[in-house]
DNA sequence: CATTTATATCGTCATATAGCGATAAAGCAA
DNA sequence: TTGCTTTATCGCTATATGACGATATAAATG
């Protein structure tokens, strides 16, 4: 292994990696990439429809969407004067997934200790 | 490669459900914060440790862990002086794997594009 | 070539936050 | 009480980025 500079840290993972790894959890850290990716899993989607579908401004999705394929979460491909857009990674489905199971379990939790006894 | 069809459920998220989504991804967002997680996925760590373990100052340690705190991924429990950190959710770990293996195989795939044949 | 459509990029502003030093708060020892 | 340890919080600066308007690029159309 190169001489990989740790700052102290009794890590298996290098700075590197976490900087890499950090930047995929951060493509999915805005709600409006989110409603995007959500907008595409039931399938591919033109630019201009997830801008109507998103209720944003075009410039604004524009950029999400690079910040997005940057990330390698989805694809473009055009044809004609669109762009299609498609969910390019499968763990995007199995992350967001994981997600809101948890936090569905944590909201029912709550709500529970809410109705049963709110004291 | 065409776009894939999703097998997920035509989720339809509200506003309120995507920005909680957001902000669990966002705690995972920055580099310090994952290490922090990976310092607590052995066991359970006072502050003071996970101060000299990751390199940074107390306060940005303290602060990072106070984000990690809100998000519920982490739990404290007071030891006479000291703070014992521990990981809360188990999404944390299933989550970080899920990344660690995807970056994994895209760097192993782009070092053989490039060993391969350097043009 | 000019125009329309579809998308990307740029400039700017406002906000959020990482990192740092100083300090406060809380517990323990003498 | 004083002093030490441990952790949290405050104030500050620099930077990152989301949202918006204006503009640029590219393809299709007339």
């Amino acid at each position: 292994m190169p001489p990989k500079k740790s700052t102290s840290a009794p890590l298996h993972l290098s700075d590197t990696a976490l900087e890499l790894i950090a930047s995929r959890f951060r493509a999915l850290s805005e709600p409006m990439r989110l409603r995007l990716l959500s907008c595409l899993m039931p399938g591919e989607r033109t630019v201009g429809q997830l801008v109507e579908a998103s209720g944003s401004g075009q410039a604004n999705v524009s950029k999400h969407l690079a910040v997005l394929r940057e990330a390698g979460m989805i694809g473009t491909r055009k044809e004609g004067p669109s762009t299609f857009c498609f969910i390019a990674d499968p763990i995007v489905n199995e992350l967001c997934d994981m997600m809101c199971c948890r936090l569905r379990e944590e909201m029912e939790g709550k709500a529970r200790a809410l109705t049963s006894r709110a004291g």
